[in-house]
DNA sequence: GTTGAGCGTT
C-alpha cells in the first residue's frame, strides 16, 4: 500500500514515550512526518507502540538494522503492516520490502476521506487546494453537531478516477501548513456499527421465484452471507421496497469499487433492480455483502483503516458459484471468472435470460458480452432485443430503474470504470439508444465487463 | 505493556 510506504511500527515502548519523543528520536535518520503513539481509547494509556512514518522510505532500511533505545527501553522498529496485512498475515512473517500494494482490489470511489485537516480550514481553502488535482465536484469539512468545532476531518469529491489516484499517490498533503492526510473514503453507507443482519426469506427464493431458474443459487448466498460492516441495513429483510435508492446504491456501490469485481457489482445491482419482487431484492443485498466480507481471508475486516482489503474484488462473483450455476442455464460465460458451467452455450434467452438476471441472455448472443451477464442484458435488450419472452417485463424493470437509482447515485459514485481504459467512451454511450440509460448502460458496463473477464 | 483512528452534508 502506497500509504504506508515509509511508515515503521514501533513496538515496546516506554508508556512515558510520546509523539513528539519519537519523532525527536527518529528524526535522527530522517524527516518525519508522523509519528502517533497509540493509546487506548478509553483509558487513555499508551499502549506501548506507536508508527513512525519517514517521507523518504528509504530510511527505513537504515533504521530497521539498527537497535533503538527511547526514554530506557528498547524498542524494535518494524514495517508496518497495512491492516490488511495483518489480517492476512498469519503464515510465515515476511519482511518483504516491496510487498505489493494489498492483494485485491481496490475500493473505489471518486470521494477522499481527509484526516488532519487544520481547524481553521475553510471549505474554499480546502477544496482549492484540491482542486490542483482535478475537477472538485464536491467538498465537505465535518463539524461537531452540537459543538460546531471542526471536526478535523472532511471529504472531497473528484469527477474522475485519475484525479482521485492522484491525490492519493501521496499520502500526506500540504494544506494550509499544516499536514493532512488522504484515503479513499469508505461508501457512506458501509455500516461501521457491524450491524445486524436480519435478513428476512432466503435470498434464493426471490430469484428463482422470478427467474424460474433450475440452478438453485439462494442457498449458496445464505451460506455465505456474512455479517459484516457493509452489510446495508436497508437490505435486511424483505420488505423494504426494492426499489428503494438507499438499497439499490448499496450494493452497486459496495460492490462496484472492486476492480476485480466490478462486473460483478453489475449483478448485484442489477440484481436489485430486477428486484422485481421484494424478495430478490432481498436476496440480493446479501450478495455483495457476502462477496464482500466473504473475502479470501474471510471473516470480519477491521474497520476503517481497510480502504482496500485484499481479494476485495478477488472473490468476486467467481466465488459466489451459485451466479455461475445459474448462469450455466443461459449460457454464455455468465458466471464470469468463478463459473465454469458457463461459457459455451449461445443459447443467449434461455435459462439466465429469463431470469431477473438476464445474465446469459445476451451474453449468449454475443460472445464479447457473454460476460457481463446481467449487464449486457440491460444494454442488449434495449438496443437490439436479442431475446424476448421475459423479455419486456425486465426491460420495463430495468428501465424505470436505471432512471432513477441508477444513473444517480448508485452508479455514479460506484466508480465502477476502475480501469482508466474504460472510460467515459463507454459511459457516454448512455445517451444514445432507442432506450437511453440502458443502452448506455448496458454498453458502458459491457467494455468494461470484457475487459475485465479476459484478464481473469 | 509490540500493529492504529478518524468517515458525511446537500
Amino acid at each position: 500500500m502506497d500509504s504506508d510506504q515509509g511508515k515503521l511500527f514501533i513496538g515496546g515502548i516506554s508508556w512515558e514515550t510520546n509523539e513528539e519523543r519519537l519523532k525527536e528520536y527518529f528524526g535522527q535518520y530522517g524527516d518525519v512526518l508522523q509519528a502517533v503513539v497509540m493509546r487506548d481509547k478509553v483509558t487513555g494509556r499508551p499502549r506501548g507502540f506507536g508508527f513512525v512514518v519517514f517521507a523518504d522510505p528509504a530510511v527505513l532500511d537504515r533504521v530497521l538494522q539498527d537497535k533503538h533505545t527511547i526514554d530506557g527501553r528498547t524498542v524494535e522498529a518494524k514495517r508496518a503492516l497495512s491492516r490488511e496485512e495483518q489480517q492476512t498475515n498469519a503464515r510465515s512473517g515476511n519482511q518483504n520490502p516491496d510487498r505489493g500494494s494489498g492483494a485485491g482490489g481496490n475500493i473505489r470511489t471518486k470521494k477522499i476521506f481527509v484526516g488532519g485537516l487544520p481547524p481553521t480550514l475553510t471549505d474554499d481553502g480546502f477544496r482549492q487546494y484540491f482542486e490542483a488535482y482535478g475537477h472538485v465536484t464536491d467538498v465537505v469539512i465535518m463539524y461537531d453537531q452540537n459543538t460546531q468545532r471542526p471536526r478535523g476531518f472532511g471529504f472531497i469529491s473528484f469527477d474522475t478516477e485519475e484525479a482521485v489516484d492522484r491525490v492519493l499517490h501521496k499520502t500526506f498533503h500540504d494544506l494550509s501548513g499544516k499536514q493532512v492526510e488522504v484515503k479513499r473514503a469508505l461508501p457512506k453507507d458501509a455500516n461501521p456499527g457491524g450491524g445486524g443482519r436480519s435478513m428476512g426469506g432466503g435470498g434464493g427464493g426471490g430469484y428463482q421465484g422470478y427467474g424460474g431458474s433450475s440452478g438453485n443459487s439462494g442457498s449458496a448466498y445464505d451460506g455465505r452471507m456474512d455479517s459484516n460492516r457493509y452489510m446495508q441495513p436497508q437490505t435486511a429483510g424483505g420488505s423494504f421496497p426494492p426499489y428503494g435508492s438507499s438499497g439499490y446504491t448499496a450494493p452497486g456501490y459496495g460492490y462496484g469499487p472492486a476492480s476485480n469485481g466490478m462486473g460483478y457489482g453489475g449483478y448485484g445491482s442489477y440484481a436489485s433492480s430486477t428486484g422485481y419482487g421484494g424478495p430478490a431484492g432481498a436476496a440480493y443485498g446479501n450478495m455483495p455483502t457476502s462477496g464482500y466480507g466473504g473475502g479470501p481471508q474471510g471473516g470480519p475486516r477491521s474497520s476503517w483503516g481497510s480502504q482496500t482489503p485484499a481479494g476485495y474484488g478477488a472473490m468476486g462473483y467467481g466465488g459466489a458459484a451459485p451466479w455461475g450455476a445459474a448462469g450455466a442455464g443461459g449460457g454464455s460465460t455468465g458466471g464470469g471468472p468463478g463459473s465454469a458451467p458457463a461459457g459455451h452455450s449461445p443459447s443467449g434467452g434461455a435459462g439466465y435470460g429469463n431470469q431477473a438476471y438476464g445474465y446469459g441472455g445476451y451474453g449468449g448472443s454475443d460472445a464479447s458480452y457473454g460476460n457481463q451477464g446481467g449487464y449486457g442484458a440491460v444494454g442488449g435488450r434495449s438496443g437490439s432485443t436479442p431475446n424476448s419472452g421475459s423479455g419486456g417485463e425486465m426491460q420495463a424493470s430495468a428501465g424505470s430503474y436505471m432512471g432513477s437509482g441508477y444513473g444517480d447515485a448508485g452508479y455514479g459514485n460506484a466508480g465502477w470504470r476502475s480501469d482508466p481504459s474504460q472510460t467515459s467512451g463507454a459511459y457516454g454511450s448512455q445517451s444514445n439508444g432507442p432506450h437511453g440509460g440502458q443502452v448506455g448502460y448496458g454498453g458502458g458496463y459491457g467494455g468494461g465487463q470484457t475487459r475485465q473477464a479476459q484478464q481473469q
